[in-house]
DNA sequence: GATAGCGGAA
DNA sequence: CACAGTCCGCTATC
């Protein structure tokens, strides 16, 4: 019941206003993430929209329009605007109001209400999609019976993001083949030979995908903190389906991984594994491939010359790992891949580009979303403090700023040179503790590697340096490395608990949830990590890190904000 | 036959 | 907004 003590304000433009300092604002912001997006989060009042993304991603993985409005009703202070509560049961109404089913060979689009369905049939690029241009032209579209209509299989994947666009999600239930047969299991972890154990959240996210038999599930993206063991999570899913499977990952490190795993864990032999990359052209029942090499493009022809990957073999499961970083013409083949099972995995999906839609529309649908403060209550990632410094600039920069072109600005702030002393200080507070430096101007992190005597890792420091690098930091001889973005790539960069961001990618939330992770991993003891953002006060940057905290700050992280006082006011 | 280094691409 | 990193495939080199 709304109630004046209650944290939320819901108002008819849907967006949603969340007090900080309420004694329900935990309870609510959780309950928020689940159907509403946060879209600003400045100290005492936060935004929230809900939209027909967040709206249909809620509803596809099962919460119903009552639970939404009950959920707003209980934490609101108002009565909810009768208009946002039409919109939302008119929105969340809509998913799956059209189904796609199989009959035989046919592929059918259908819906319960003819009039919606007649609605679809008669737009122009639905038109093109029917199963037959005769259909098309036939006077049964104007039948008010009409309660399904036989779809080009080939379209399948463009259909729904057509419909996507027309405002009508599609529940997609016409199953999957079945792909070639390939056995295997878990391989004894342990000593005592008991197999290999799925922690509760991994079993349950296999399961989840896996959910109600065939039909309904089977393809769709799971969201999981980094460091929740998403590869673990494909292999259950491999396990399930015990079938042939292509793997698509972002770099060749991540390939290098999968495949360390499936031999460590699985019963897989080395013969039915491969990898497809530019350095082996392997093709085996499990194939591990970069992104690239499918987008690759010969410069002659500009054809996809590496495309056929996909139909090499007859894959049962697709996994599509960092799935928010899928690349555009991947989109393509994937859309004409619908009647493979498809796994996506991620820990934020969220593009900057905003094709979040349709990764959630071609890969499917988000099946479960797992909070990061739950694994860090279940001890999974480490406990982390977050504060966002704010430094001044000195007179001289400040005149530069202000005189500067808009585009010029952001780096100006950026590479603030007064960030160096309170990097050296947080370093003075951590000096037990392993510390990643983390910057995106290599210039900036070389002054910084050179002041702090610390070495420094770029894209250029050949792989055995940064191994070498790499093990010394592990051993504990070496307690701080400076590292560009190579950080958001490098899976095998040792763990950390201490991170100093010095200056990042404009406005990416993905980034910043990423190296955060780098430092979640729990260690022994006390098992606490500290994540500092450096930015320089008043500035441009301070309104991106603004955007940046936007997605950590969802999933429950406060960052608590720290200004450093004026030198010369 | 392996591998290091380079340019172009997304 | 642009900077940085990565990958692929090619060529040179032993």
């Amino acid at each position: 019941m709304p109630s004046a003590t209650n944290p939320v304000i819901v108002q008819s433009d849907r967006s949603v206003l969340l007090e900080v300092h309420n004694p329900l604002y935990e309870e609510a912001r959780d309950t928020l993430a689940i159907f509403a997006e946060l879209e600003k989060s400045p100290e005492y009042i936060h935004t929230y929209r809900i939209t027909p993304l967040s709206l249909w991603n809620a509803a596809s993985s099962g919460v119903s329009v009552g639970e939404v409005l009950k959920a707003l009703d209980q934490y609101s202070k108002f009565p909810l605007p009768d208009s946002v509560c039409t919109e939302i049961q008119q929105l969340m109404g809509r998913y799956g109001l059209v189904k796609l089913q199989r009959d035989g060979d046919m592929l059918l689009l259908t819906a319960a209400d003819p009039v919606i369905l007649l609605e679809i049939v008669r737009h122009k690029e639905v038109k093109l999609l029917l199963a037959s241009a005769e259909q098309a032209r036939s006077k049964d579209f104007s039948s008010p019976s009409l309660t399904q209509v036989e779809i080009n299989p080939e379209a399948r994947g463009q259909l729904k993001q057509l419909l996507m666009k027309l405002a009508y999600p599609v529940e997609d239930l016409a199953g999957y083949s079945q792909g070639n047969p390939l056995s295997m299991a878990w391989r004894g972890e342990n000593p005592q030979g008991e197999p290999f154990a799925l922690r509760s959240y991994q079993q349950q996210a296999v399961e989840t995908f896996h959910q109600q038999g065939s039909v309904r599930g089977g393809s769709g993206v799971l969201v999981l903190p980094c460091g929740a063991g998403k590869t673990v999570i494909g292999m259950g899913v491999m396990m399930e389906l015990q079938c042939e499977t292509l793997i698509l990952t972002t770099n060749n490190s991540a390939v290098k991984q999968w495949l360390r795993e499936l031999r460590d864990k699985t019963t897989l032999e080395a013969s039915q594994m491969g990898e497809y990359t530019g350095e082996k052209k392997e093709i085996c029942p499990v194939t591990v491939a970069t992104y690239q090499i499918l987008t690759y493009r010969s410069k002659a022809e500009g054809t996809f010359d590496h495309f056929q990957l996909f139909n090499e073999k007859n894959w049962g499961l697709i996994i599509y790992d960092e799935v928010h970083l899928l690349p555009a013409p991947v989109f393509r083949a994937t859309s004409e891949l619908q009647a493979k099972r498809r796994l996506g995995l991620t820990a934020t999906l969220i593009r900057e580009d905003g094709k979040e839609d349709e990764v959630f529309t071609l890969i499917g649908p988000k099946k479960m979303d797992v909070p990061w403060k739950i694994l860090e209550s279940q001890g999974w990632i480490a406990t982390a403090e977050c504060t966002e410094w704010r430094i001044s600039m000195s007179k001289d920069r400040r005149m530069d700023y202000a005189l500067a072109e808009e585009k010029g600005k952001f780096r100006l702030a950026a590479e603030n040179p007064r960030k160096l002393e309170k990097v050296s200080e947080l370093m003075e507070c951590h000096k037990e503790d392993l510390v990643l430096v983390i910057g995106q101007y290599v210039r900036q992190l070389e002054l910084l590697a050179r002041e702090l005597k610390a070495p420094l890792i770029t894209g250029k420091t050949p792989q055995r340096e940064r191994e070498r690098l790499y093990e010394e930091f592990r051993s504990g001889s070496l307690h701080c490395l400076v590292v560009s973005k190579v950080a958001n790539f490098a899976i095998d960069l040792p763990d950390a608990n201490v991170a100093i961001q010095v200056s990042g990618t404009f406005g990416s939330r993905q980034e910043e949830a990423q190296r955060l992770g780098r430092i979640l991993r729990p260690k022994q003891g006390d098992s606490r990590a500290y994540f500092y953002s450096l930015v320089s006060k008043d500035t441009k940057e301070q309104e991106f890190a603004m955007h940046r905290q936007l997605f950590l700050t969802e999933q429950g992280y406060a960052y608590k904000i720290m200004i450093e006082e004026d030198l010369e006011p």
